[in-house]
DNA sequence: CTCCAGGACACTT
DNA sequence: AAGTGTCATGGA
């Protein structure tokens, strides 16, 4: 395994709440460096990226990847944390009049971005999310990584730092459903439904790229991803917001169902989440915040709700 | 022991 | 098509 030396980046990533942006609950490789004060550590990709705050609106970013052709790893850094995206279209201007409250109260957590990640590392992720408290998701994940990815060695402060790519969809797609299991909290249907995920996509039968690509219907991409084994609206939502980029989706969870009654009143949030009435919400909320971005403002409110109200600090 | 955690699915009406 | 019950499992 290659030793490579990581390099400095100063970039000025203004606007970026780095903390919240990467304890959101959406990306389940990012986490605390212990070894230095308020530093992020992560990994996309074969690359590790270790993210330092500098002051309020500033960080240093030192990684190992290299910038590829015709891409310097600040434009990477720019995609990956949507820093094209302006926060202050998540919310009509009358938001806050409608509901000051809520809006007091998410005000801290207007920077959070949505990463733009890797869409089958998503994929794999949130399959692993169902019914499950973000501790044991982010175990599996890890657990999967620790396993079946690639090993990768850097030096980091002078020693020897190990970390582990995600699998690619061929591993995947090739491991056993009774060794898997002990990556997915022991769950044999769910091992047997990641790897069927990964056969799809490593065939090619299901096709991220695709998925991605704006050109196809938002509903046609959400199909393809129900007709897999394991994955229903909720899920697919979530990857087609995390992973294919797509803000305008909306997924609703026991969290989102919470503050969608709480702090917009739709009592219909409280019955039963049937597949019709996961729609009929989803259809609620598009005349609340802007349907393009609703995925994306919808994030805030629930790191929001989760950190505010519920007081919960697993992320 | 009970309840909850970023649900999915088979099985009735 | 729409509603209801069942499955699954570790941690608080």
């Amino acid at each position: 395994m290659s030793i490579k030396n990581l390099y400095r980046l100063d970039a000025n990533l203004e606007g970026l709440n780095i903390e919240g942006t990467l304890f959101s609950g959406q990306s389940f490789r990012w986490d605390n460096y212990d070894e230095e004060k308020n530093t992020f550590c992560g990994i996309i990709g074969d690359d590790l990226f270790i993210i330092q705050r500098v002051g309020r609106a500033s960080c240093t970013i030192r990684t190992t990847k290299n910038p590829g052709q015709g891409e310097t790893t600040k434009d990477f850094i720019t995609y990956y944390f949507s820093l094209d995206i302006d926060n202050k279209r998540l919310f009509h201007p009358e938001f806050s009049e409608h509901y000051p409250h809520v809006w007091q109260l998410i005000q801290p957590y207007t920077f959070i971005k949505v990463l733009r990640q890797d869409a089958f590392e998503i994929l794999i992720s949130f399959m692993c999310a169902q019914g499950l408290g973000m501790r044991i998701i982010r175990k599996q994940v890890s657990e999967l990584a620790r396993l079946l990815g690639k090993k990768h060695t850097v030096t980091l402060n002078n020693k020897p730092f190990t970390y582990n790519s995600f699998p690619t969809p061929e591993t995947l797609a090739a491991a056993d459903p009774e060794s898997l299991r002990f990556c997915t909290n022991n769950n044999c249907i769910r091992a047997k439904n990641i790897i069927n995920a990964a056969k799809s996509v490593a065939s090619g039968r299901l096709d991220l790229k695709n998925l991605c690509d704006p050109e196809m219907p938002f509903e046609t991409a959400r199909k393809q991803l129900c007709a897999q084994p394991g994955i229903g609206y909720k899920i697919a939502d979530c990857i087609l917001l995390f992973g294919l980029h797509r803000f305008s989706a909306f997924p609703i969870d026991t969290h989102v169902r919470q503050y969608l009654a709480a702090w917009f009143s739709i009592k219909e949030s409280l019955q039963s989440l049937t597949q019709k009435n996961y729609l009929f919400l989803q259809k609620q909320v598009s005349s609340i915040l802007n349907p393009e971005l609703a995925g994306f403002a919808g994030h805030i409110l629930f790191h929001c709700w989760r950190k505010e109200v519920k007081h919960l600090t697993s992320f």
